[in-house]
RNA sequence: GGCCCGGUGGUCAAGCGGUUAAGACACCGCCCUUUCACGGCGGUAACACGAGUUCGAUUCUCGUCCGGGUCACCA
């Protein structure tokens, strides 16, 4: 194996749902391997049988493919680390178990879960109270012959401290009296969770382990795992959580009841996938030169594990949306109207639009694709609105001037022999100026006749120029009338 | 509760003993303008608290308070 190239690895478990947290990680993940030229491994963790969904392994592929972050090997790529599949490996753990019970590092347990549960009772915060821990051989080899189902654990020390380096955190020490023999190998012949983690990372030469905060307490427990084997104990990266704000104000560790927490619902919220990425990239590390946006592209040259910072971070939607305009902001025409498609056959069905004229009143005023049906559902159709829209004291119109103004525009407008954004624009400005009014007083009462609505995106050029001749001057003749009653 | 970690504006965050304590989002105001936006300009707003150490603490130490994490035959 290659000597000292960077390999970490994202092991998640395939329940179906990738939580941006878990994202977050990914991407931290993939950064301290690409900024180092390593490699990022991608391991499903399947040992939970009963938790097992259908597909979600795909979910776990197609997430990282629309994240961008490219996996070295994994079950679907390969790799000279395989299998990547946590329960194609679990003839592997048992033998490790074995060699340190005959090292003396480890021993069975023959305790029922009834006994252990009866301490957990008993005792204030006890836990197991190492009863099988120096069993006779006599009676272990009796125990062994009657079938009595047992767990293998690790010998921890009784008394001392163990001290571990973490990238960000710095020095942490705990004391060994806080640690319980732990177990390795279930009843059932599973590793556990801990065990089965350290003995893949060792034997996929994985060097950065990084993964959330809630890890931190356990760490000891791993480091004590690679001491017994004689393991290097790898490089680790904790990061600092992503909390969520519920209605009532209080913040607590991000999960579902915090609104869109899926990476799938954030996109069906109309985010970007390369905003999201963005954004929660600068959530919990900062770079260098304080920029904001970023491709993973640019991440990978800025990343640095020094700019990792050690307090949670709270998941802010307005600022993942503002990075979301700007992504879309930066779109080119066609890259938007693919983008806005789904969202324009909501309103328009088949129908073909002016995409591009679309493009040119949306792009600069989307903060998530979702706003887009309500932004231009009147062109499909005219809402039935009250005429006191009419009435806008910054543009100077009113109830009696706005027939007045609106009569005259649709003359000239009718009258138009092209009609284009240029025609109209020149035609309703050489108007305001020949009447001496403000370019506001006639271009108000035009654009609430034509969309019947205060806020629209474009002004009534724009609209009277998508919505065509036909459409436009129907729509003045609406309001005209509607202004008599 | 024990143990571990954290605490700079509402939010994300720079800051590594001496700064007028950056910047971004949000908010507010002004300008631009054919509405709302966009854009431009400006503004409100922070070192949790108390002791040390020091000539000097947001920066270092300790305590308090607050927040989070963790204590499984779950991952």
């Amino acid at each position: 194996m290659a000597d000292n190239t960077v390999r970490t690895r994202y092991a998640p478990s395939p329940t179906g749902f990738m939580h941006v947290g878990n994202l977050r990680t990914a991407l931290y993940e993939y950064l301290v391997a690409k900024s180092q030229n390593g490699k990022f491994v991608l391991r499903i963790e399947d040992t939970d049988r009963e938790r097992l969904v259908e597909g979600a392994v795909d979910v776990i592929y197609d997430t990282l493919s629309l994240a961008g972050l490219k996996h070295d090997e994994g079950p679907d790529v390969g790799g000279d680390y395989g299998p990547y599949v946590q329960s194609e490996r679990k003839d592997m753990y048992l033998p490790y178990a074995e060699q340190l019970i005959r090292e003396g590092k480890a021993y069975r347990c023959f305790c029922t879960k009834e006994r252990l549960e009866q301490l957990q009772n008993d005792s204030v915060g006890g836990g197991y109270d190492r009863h099988c821990r120096d069993l006779p051989q006599e009676e272990i080899d009796r125990l062994l012959a009657e079938g009595t189902p047992y767990v293998i654990r690790q010998k921890m020390p009784v008394d001392g401290s163990t001290t571990f380096a973490d990238a960000v955190f710095g020095e942490i020490t705990v004391e060994n009296s806080e640690l319980q023999d732990q177990i390795l190998i279930k009843t059932d012949g599973y590793p556990t969770y801990n065990f089965a983690n350290v003995i893949d990372d060792h034997t996929m030469g994985i060097t950065h382990v990084v993964r959330g905060c809630e890890y931190l307490s356990s760490t000891p427990k791993y480091n004590l795992l690679y001491e017994a084997f004689g393991w290097e104990v790898p490089t680790y990266i904790h990061l600092p959580l992503i909390m969520g704000r519920d209605e009532d104000g209080n913040i607590s560790k991000l999960s579902k009841r915090h609104g869109a927490t899926g990476f799938y619902d954030l996109i069906e919220e109309g985010y970007l996938p390369e905003a999201i990425i963005n954004y929660i990239a600068l959530l919990g590390w900062c770079p260098k030169d304080n920029c904001e946006i970023f491709s993973v592209k640019e991440l990978e040259n800025e990343f640095d594990v020094s700019g990792i910072s050690k307090s949670p971070s709270v998941f802010d939607y307005d600022k993942l949306s503002w990075f979301n305009g700007e992504y879309i902001k930066a779109m080119t025409t066609e890259e938007f109207t693919k983008a806005a498609m789904p969202y324009y056959k909501k309103v328009f069905g088949s129908k073909i639009m002016p995409y591009e004229k679309f493009a040119e009143i949306l792009q600069k005023r989307t903060t998530q694709l979702t706003q887009i049906p309500d932004m231009i559902d009147f062109f499909a159709e005219l809402p039935n609105y009250e005429k006191d829209l009419f009435v806008n004291k910054k543009s100077k119109t009113n109830l009696e001037n706005a027939p007045v103004v609106l009569k005259e525009a649709y003359e000239r407008l009718k009258a138009m022999p092209e009609w284009n954004n240029t025609s109209i624009h020149d035609c309703l400005i050489n108007m305001a100026a020949e009447k001496e009014l403000k370019n506001g007083t006639v271009m108000w009462p035009v654009r609430i006749a034509a969309a019947g609505k205060t806020v629209t995106p474009g002004g009534a050029v724009e609209i009277l120029d998508i919505l065509g001749r036909e459409e436009s001057l129907s729509r003045l003749e609406k309001g005209l009338e509607k202004l008599s009653q």
